[in-house]
DNA sequence: CTTCAATGTAACGTAAAGGTTACATGTCAG
DNA sequence: CTGACATGTAACCTTTACGTTACATTGAAG
């Protein structure tokens, strides 16, 4: 059961007008883990990505959603 | 900011009648992982919030919550 | 009370999340 | 073209998720 997490945090992170920077601060977490989780080079744990969604004003499951 | 994560997985698993077991299966993680997120002891990835969710009928948002 | 299923939890190991810092590359306004 | 900001990414480190196994405790049914 190979299955990865995708998300649209870029494309709705551009919609509202935010940063990796901005989008990072106001999840407490570095740029970096914006960027790398928005990549999806790694899965954020359940805090952070309930953190990106209330951010981003989508639920979790609009946010991220697990493919294959 | 020191944020918990809380859940609802006891009450919304024994509703449905399933066991720690069960559940674990059903997401394909030990019942030591079922156990310990229910517990709060540590929090699960974002992928494994979206299968719990997914396998208690609820969403992320009403299985899980921040708290403090 | 006894038995058995369900649950809690401890020890230990591995893999991955997420931080820090730094630098390279993209991109766009001027 | 040039500078400034945004993004990608690499090296390295620490913490923690999650697995395995095993055992103790709880609780409900007979």
């Amino acid at each position: 059961m190979v299955e990865r997490l995708a998300n649209r945090i870029k494309e709705r992170r551009t919609e509202l007008g935010f940063t990796q920077a901005e989008l990072a601060e106001r999840v407490d977490v570095t740029r970096k883990t914006v960027n790398t989780v928005e990549n999806g080079i790694f899965t954020p744990s359940a805090t952070l990505a309930i953190k990106l969604a209330r951010a981003l004003e989508l639920s979790v499951e609009q946010l991220f959603w697990l493919e294959r």
